[in-house]
DNA sequence: AATTGAGGTTAGACGTAGTCTATTTCTTGG
DNA sequence: CCAAGAAATAGACTACGTCTAACCTCAATT
């Protein structure tokens, strides 16, 4: 994995680009989201970043992934009550949510288009726009 | 409100329409959904409900309100990581979300189009389309 | 080299939405 | 009235996420 886009001094100027400094710890959990390029939860998360050895606390996987969302170096997605999935692609777009596996599939945003939105409430401005569409295998058993 | 569409009455028989047996405490938990038209957490319901006298258990407001969402007598909008919102409008709909009040507001699904939906993957189904529009009042301080 | 202080990490307590279990209450039909 | 299934309940419990207070790291200053 030596010329991988997201390998981990591509990483390091990545987080520099965005105003974060680059820790040892934050390197580890921008490189679990950036190599695999998946939607992960914090769980899934932390149990990469210390699959070898335990490097890095829960605080600290939940402070860097709000850091990152705030920086908008990624972006959470939800989809689910039970927890977030955090998004290492940033390009407009959105998600297929498969109900029975519990995961998500990214939408090209040059594929999906929206006509006929509504004019915002007064004073409003858009923050953001997700579209999910909730999917089941078609021989699902529904409780 | 004696002749208002979500009089006690009304909500017994759609209960019924929905195999759901008309009891006590359900009912007033449709009232409260349906006599709003509003887009409520638990909390709020559980609030509404218990405004007088104490009549439902946290237990039975969401046994009841699950139990709702699977007959589709109401629909769930997840858009909160720390809240479930109940939406008593089952028609195909969308959402404005007000980042800054935390307030749902409807957006009609004959104005708000989507084009361009890729094939499914092998196999699978749509149970439903969500489309949230997420916006803030545009003097908001952030952060 | 020692001091300082800011930024970063940590363990573990804490808050809280939602679920589960065991028990009690209600309803309905015989 | 009785039996039995359906529904409701209190409160324990789970799990995601936050918070706090202590600790670590490192670079700038002296
Ligand atoms: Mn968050
Ligand atoms: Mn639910
Ligand atoms: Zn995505
Ligand atoms: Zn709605």
């Amino acid at each position: 994995m030596e010329n991988d886009l997201y390998n981990r001094n591509a990483i390091v100027d990545r987080l520099r680009e965005f105003g974060i400094n680059p820790t040892h710890q934050r390197i580890e959990i921008a490189y679990a989201l950036f190599s695999r390029q998946e939607h992960l939860s914090a769980d899934q998360i932390m149990a990469a970043v210390n699959t070898k050895h335990s490097e890095t606390s829960k605080a600290t996987v939940y402070n860097t992934l709000n850091l990152f969302v705030k920086r908008k170096l990624i972006r959470e997605v939800i989809v689910d009550p039970s927890k977030v999935f955090y998004d290492p692609n940033t390009h407009v777009h959105h998600h297929f949510y498969d109900l029975a596996a519990g995961v998500l599939t990214d939408i090209d945003g040059d594929e999906l288009h929206l006509t006929g939105l509504p004019k915002l409430p007064e004073g409003m401005a858009i923050e953001s726009i997700d579209v999910i569409v909730r999917i089941y295998p078609k021989q699902h058993l529904n409780s």
